[in-house]
DNA sequence: AAGATAGGCAACCGCTCAAAA
DNA sequence: CTTTTGAGCGGTTGCCTATCT
């Protein structure tokens, strides 16, 4: 037997947000703050389940977002903190002020993933995978040399030769809890939200139906 | 030019945990 | 102490876009 759901879904919207709907989340939190996500739909005038605007918000209208792509440096951190961590996403986006743990989980799904077979790597264990088959090794070579990402392909090539010492062994990390990744308060210096919160910055990103 | 395929990412689902009643 | 409720997390899905054939 599970939990209830969290809301009544009867007559709740789903799937994409539309400029509309950011637009009332976005005043609605910045006018009163955020004290109960389940109250958040109703009092801003949303058909949408709490849980969803709680993700909308954390995932793309929070202020302190971190846009654009993820760095060399952060994917090499990303992979260090995963060997430590595991796929806690949450903590590992903690390091990274502005990133959100979908992102990073979505960037570790579709790149990281990739970049560490190439090593010769195991994404799970981050140890050397035993003798991988030849007929692989031909097989991922080829795809990435034939598609759309044969560039990132000769990049990752290149990566190989450049990390080949440091990534063939497996990753020892001696470093503390968080000792060099501190979270940076996004709003230091910053008298309030609303200096910080330019909504035409806000809205000038992303597609809408 | 059009259909097929693959990749990327936003959003949803369902579970766990902690706090409140 | 037990039950209920809400928030947060990780896994998964499905849509959109780019690229290939």
């Amino acid at each position: 037997m599970g939990r209830q759901p969290c809301c009544d879904k009867i007559g709740l919207k789903r799937g994409p947000w539309t400029l509309d709907e950011d637009q009332k989340l976005v005043n609605f939190i910045l006018n009163n703050g955020i004290q109960c996500w389940r109250l958040v739909p109703k009092l801003a005038g949303l058909k949408r389940c709490g849980k969803s605007c709680r993700l909308r918000w954390t995932n793309y209208l929070r202020p302190d977002l971190k846009r654009g792509d993820i760095s060399e440096a952060e994917e090499d951190q990303i992979i260090e903190l995963h060997a430590r961590l595991g796929n806690r996403w949450s903590k590992i986006a903690s390091y990274f002020p502005g990133r959100t743990d979908n992102e990073i989980k979505n960037h570790w799904n579709t790149r990281i993933k990739k970049k560490l077979k190439l090593l010769g790597l195991d994404p799970v264990t981050h140890n050397p995978i035993a003798e991988p088959r030849a007929d692989d090794v031909v097989q991922e070579k080829s795809s990435n040399l034939n598609t759309k990402n044969s560039v990132d392909g000769l990049e990752m090539k290149a990566q190989v030769t450049n990390h080949s010492s440091s990534c063939s062994t497996s990753f020892s990390v001696d470093d503390t809890e968080g000792s060099s990744f501190a979270w940076a308060d996004p709003f230091d210096g910053v008298s309030s939200w609303e200096s910080f919160f330019h909504l035409e910055d806000i809205f000038s990103f992303g597609t809408y139906p």
